[in-house]
DNA sequence: TTACCAATTTATTATATGATAAAAATTAAA
DNA sequence: TTTAATTTTTATCATATAATAAATTGGTAA
């Protein structure tokens, strides 16, 4: 079956459960989420509701089944081995991999997925920092709290990058704010709307609390 | 997506013309090497024609033009390199990665492809000895001939297996016969319809005629 | 409570891909 | 050369995915 319309769907629900931290997901969400009409989610969420992949109710959302559940983490563990994959082993910029990975994440079998895993050491987090599914369906939880809720003179590492466009990684990239990157809080300026901050051994830099607020760090 | 059965339509037609070496296919044979409906093909054929794929004269065949085989070939290309990247860097069984490949070549932008080729080191085959497309589009020819055209007493070696299946696959790497093995022709029984052979520094083989015919040599 | 606005669903339409059966053309045979 | 067998095309139908517009529902403010 020409079923990766379905794995987009599952897998936008499940990224939409994790981010929103509820179950039940607003069709529209996935609208927009997906770049799609509206008309055409809630015809695609009836079939995927009737082949056991969803529970819905009209008006109030819908929610991943067991089964459906399965096949989201499956092809949300995919996209992430994938990126890192593109990254660390074919050696593109992590600003570009995205696009890459939602065409490929659906093209390949348990065994092609298993084996780069194992070539790439069993990872645990994608190039973005984000958690990568295990294969017995698991989600790694971190609760991280984000850069703009921290106060100067904080030391943090950045964990996680929550904006996966390219003209957001680009930027987060040129000014080194990787994944791993320890930075200290020099000023926080809430009537500016800015943050300075001093990646280690770099020069200062200086992000609008917007931004940071994109940004996912572990206090140290 | 929409372009992945037009990709394998060309590629198919391109696989079509080396081994024939003719231009001109019938739309026939093609629905047979993709398992489809006559008429569905003779529908995609004129689709492609109208989009400039393809030349077609009913009752005749079709034949590609320069845009449809500049697509054909990327697609070749694609399918070969990922072959080899699946059997060389993944560590998957030559017999088991065609069907892989068949799904992933689809889904690569070129970036990712020349990633892929710079990593394996430019290759020039695939596993199965079939000549990978240059980035160009070239497509490096050899004329080997045959296993079962051999004579006792030669001395050649394995250049290129012609069938792809998994049982075929299978069955060849069990008994060793991969590209670049040097094997002695020890005997032909024309009426028996079996040749003899012996891999170098390995026990005997028999085969039918049949199967050296899909086995293609580099005499020495 | 009613009336309005926004969100959501339904109904209709479109496109890509495929199958099947009947009609037409080609090839082979008598 | 006429007929029979085969191949190829045409015509019709089916399914998956998506868009749009109209109708419906739900929430909110007067």
């Amino acid at each position: 079956m020409q079923s990766s319309a379905r794995e987009n769907y599952l897998k936008t629900i499940l990224e939409l459960q994790e981010a929103q931290g509820t179950e039940i997901i607003k069709l529209n969400l996935i609208a927009k989420e997906l770049g799609l009409a509206a008309g055409t989610v809630t015809g695609m969420v009836k079939a995927l509701t009737a082949e056991g992949f969803l529970e819905y109710r009209a008006y109030v959302g819908c929610r991943l089944t067991t089964k459906g559940r399965k096949l989201a983490v499956t092809t949300l563990r995919n996209h992430r081995i994938i990126e890192l994959f593109l990254v660390d082993i074919v050696g593109m910029d992590w600003s570009e991999v995205h696009d890459e990975a939602d065409r490929i994440e659906h093209a390949l079998s348990p065994k092609v997925v298993s084996g780069i895993d194992k070539l790439l050491g069993y990872p645990v987090f994608d190039p973005h920092g984000d958690p990568i599914p295990t294969a017995d369906g698991e989600i790694p939880k971190y609760n991280h709290s984000k850069l703009h809720s921290c106060k100067a003179g904080d030391t943090c590492e950045i964990s996680r990058i929550l904006d996966e466009s390219k003209q957001f990684l680009s930027f987060i990239g040129d000014i080194a704010l990787y994944p791993g990157t320890i930075v200290h809080i020099d000023e926080i300026q809430p009537e500016a709307g800015i943050i300075r901050l001093r990646p280690e051994g770099a020069e200062p830099v200086v992000l609008s609390l917007e931004s940071a607020e994109k940004l996912l760090i572990k206090a140290l």
